[in-house]
DNA sequence: ATAAACCTTTGAGTTAACTCTAATGCAATA
DNA sequence: TATTGCATTAGAGTTAACTCAAAGGTTTAT
């Protein structure tokens, strides 16, 4: 029988709305529908949906996205062009992950001024924040 | 004399809307003005901008950075508030590598998945992307 | 059988962070 | 001194990704 969008959205832990949106915008071509006209999720729309949500949190645009599920749509012939999105996709995720340990020692580093300024602070010395 | 705002975009690589927006939310409130208006960047306006967009790219909202810029203008007082607020946004970026180094490894795996069905595929075989 | 709780669609509204346009003024140069 | 290029402001427009409201049909529980 399938899940309902509520279920749905309980599982993958999106609104309703937001399956609604991702269904108008092509990103679901293969969610069933009841005689009624109601959304029927299987487990491997679920699956779908996680990978979805994967490339998402990780940046990639919903119409990037949408390109990878139009390749799954054509068929197997499709498969090399799909990995390669995916191998110049985990780059940018590499990037992003080095941009935030880099951000993350500057912040670090500001902590400490913080410190240190506090300190001085106390003292009635000259206060600094410059350093980093 | 100061930087104009052309020099200020080009050595934050922020653009000069960016700078005039950011000056009209509040978050530049040290800058100077020359007698006909023009702002004027100084080396520690430059310093600045550079936590600004650290945090900024680190996914601190405008409105909580323009917090810390507010508790700067009231002083040193304000410290360790300023300091506390570095800590507790330093753990969502820890947070975030943390979320992307998963999803980095749901993508490698789909990688792999990709070569096996690849495979499976030139060779007539059943093709399965289900697994990660 | 009727109310409550689902589902549907279309299309409008929201939010953040820009991004640009228009009108205007100042500055540098041929 | 006229043109070119940079500066200013207010306010409108853009974009992505939702988020919701309205109007209606379906299902479930009393």
């Amino acid at each position: 029988m399938g899940y309902t969008i509520a279920q749905a959205a309980e599982k993958s832990k999106l609104s309703c709305y937001t399956l609604r949106y991702y269904d108008k915008e092509g990103l679901l071509p293969f969610i069933e529908r009841s005689e009624k006209g109601y959304r029927e999720f299987s487990d491997s729309d679920l699956e779908w949906l996680a990978l979805i949500s994967c490339l998402k949190n990780t940046g990639m645009p919903i119409k990037q996205i949408k390109e990878i599920i139009e390749l799954t749509v054509e068929g197997n012939e499709t498969l090399p062009q799909r990995q390669q999105i995916l191998v110049e996709h985990r780059q940018t995720v590499l990037q992003q992950i080095a941009a935030l340990q880099k951000h993350l020692e500057k912040i670090d580093c500001k902590i400490n001024l913080y410190d240190n300024a506090y300190k001085a602070y106390g003292e009635g010395k000259p206060v600094s924040l410059t350093g980093c």
